[in-house]
DNA sequence: TTCACCATAGAATATCTATTCCATTTCTCT
DNA sequence: AGAGAAATGGAATAGATATTCTATGGTGAA
């Protein structure tokens, strides 16, 4: 035993512990150290055995790791990892309720948190029943053809087209973020052509940009899928297909969790559909 | 074996199987169908002998009884009692397994779109109940001290960062994204002194610019606030505050929703703290 | 009342699991 | 560079676990 020290019977105080002693610990059990914050599911229901090898360590590795945080053995570590799912599902009925009561102890940043914690889940909620397959597979088709995929979101979209070139980049389908660096925007599209397709998202008040833009690749005849909040957009009627998506908001600030599922969605369907058609 | 039919390997259907069942089944085994339904986690973690004491019943009784239910064994059945605690995301494949058996006609890109909406959902969950009120009053406190707030998020972090941007400077609050436009990430931060506060966001595999970046303001005495994954993250040690948020993931791609909120929570609130000092 | 059948209890068993041990490798300090 | 200490991998082991088996007890039909 190298640790006499009493070692904790609470998970949070475990978590603690971990990280306290993480740094001045041997190459393996860091190994193990972060292996277990990072999946404490793992360890909670796994065997050793199992869990020695989704970590790639020994089985007797785990159980020197536990001993040197001063338990007996792994199984008393592990007993740790199961109070934590325990009280957990324990307190789930009584968090709602908590939080309802106990607006006291609150402070004003937990309650905004909340609010925009809400706001998403009602979008999520929201889309997920209004989005049409049949229309998210036209959308998919369309850009899973385009020769080179055209982003144009200004402001609060700038985030998701942002992120949708990213994703794009690394999945090695060809994309262009309009107006990405300075103000070139109206060079950039004017290369796309009938074979590219612009993906365009705005929302309320619809940016002037967007919109001209926009409309500069239509009278291109480029096709264009648009995400936008309304069927009066503006971009509504410029587009061959288009998705409503209308976040809640807290405090005047809309969520964006909805259109970024969407957006995700779009890109790992698009390259899903490329990689199949290709074979 | 008493029963051919299959067995339900989600925990909602096997508790419609066994309120069905419960009726006529012998006396034995009906105590058992209550007592697992009243203690589920006492299923989900118990040995067959522990169990058998608690319920009063043999263990050889709690074999019969899984068995009588269409399972291979107890621990067969036991795996479901586990998956109702074990917050997993299903898998592209088991997702579509799940809706053929329900008849539901799906296209692959509504499964994938549940996918992500389900990641989402968990990862604000997730959020919600680590979240320390405390960390996060000591952050907008900070934060709202700061001359100017320096935001450092690449890759993936980047949309986080860009909203961020775009909503201080709607709020009037001084920021620099820090790399937006060109190379000049390094120079940017030159600039921050001790009376600015840098906000820097990064997931694994962190990007080393990131990290760079942030070990420069800290060497300069610039207050750190980090978002990251784990504690064992490189910005974590360099942080004054620093928030732990683990993002489910569908399919390797990672939900940004509760970062996202905690960004917009930060924002919001740092808004609010300066506006009410002011008076 | 008696027979046949099913459920049950409890012991027996075969499997799996955590833990320990020791030889080998890797690190650390001089 | 070399000696000593610490850490590691992998096999051996002691213990616990789920499952099966069989004798017993109970129930309902003839």
């Amino acid at each position: 035993m190298m640790n006499t020290q009493e070692a904790p019977r609470d998970f949070a105080s475990l978590k603690i512990r971990i990280m306290e002693r993480a740094a001045d610990l041997p190459r393996r059990l860091t190994q193990v150290a972060s292996y277990s914050l990072e999946h404490p599911d793992e360890i909670a229901f796994g065997t050793v055995a199992s869990i020695a090898l989704a970590a790639t360590v020994q089985p007797s590795t785990l159980v020197r790791f536990a001993q040197s945080l001063g338990y007996q053995g792994f199984s008393d570590l592990q007993d740790v990892f199961r109070s934590r799912l325990r009280d957990r599902i324990l307190n789930y009925d009584e968090r709602l309720e908590h939080l309802r009561q106990h607006d006291i102890n609150a402070t004003k940043a937990t309650v905004i948190f909340g609010g925009f914690s809400e706001a998403a889940e009602k979008s999520l909620a929201d889309l997920r029943e209004k989005l049409d397959p049949a229309k998210l597979e036209e959308a998919v088709e369309t850009l899973a053809r385009a020769d080179t995929i055209y982003l144009i979101g200004l402001r609060r979209s700038f985030p998701i087209t942002s992120y949708m070139s990213y994703a794009f980049g690394k999945l090695g389908i060809r994309n262009h973020l309009v107006g990405a660096m300075g103000g070139l925007a109206q060079e950039d599209v004017s290369f796309a052509s009938p074979k590219d397709v612009v993906l365009a998202i705005s929302f309320t008040p619809y940016a002037s940009e967007t919109i001209s833009l926009t409309q500069a690749a239509s009278a291109k005849q480029v096709p264009i899928i648009a995400i936008t909040d309304s069927p009066f957009s503006p971009l509504a009627p410029l587009a061959k297909t288009w998705f409503e998506v209308t976040e809640a908001n807290f405090e005047g600030f809309r969520s964006m969790a909805a259109t970024l599922s969407l957006a995700m969605t779009l890109t790992v369907a698009v390259a899903e559909r490329r990689s199949n058609s290709k074979t």
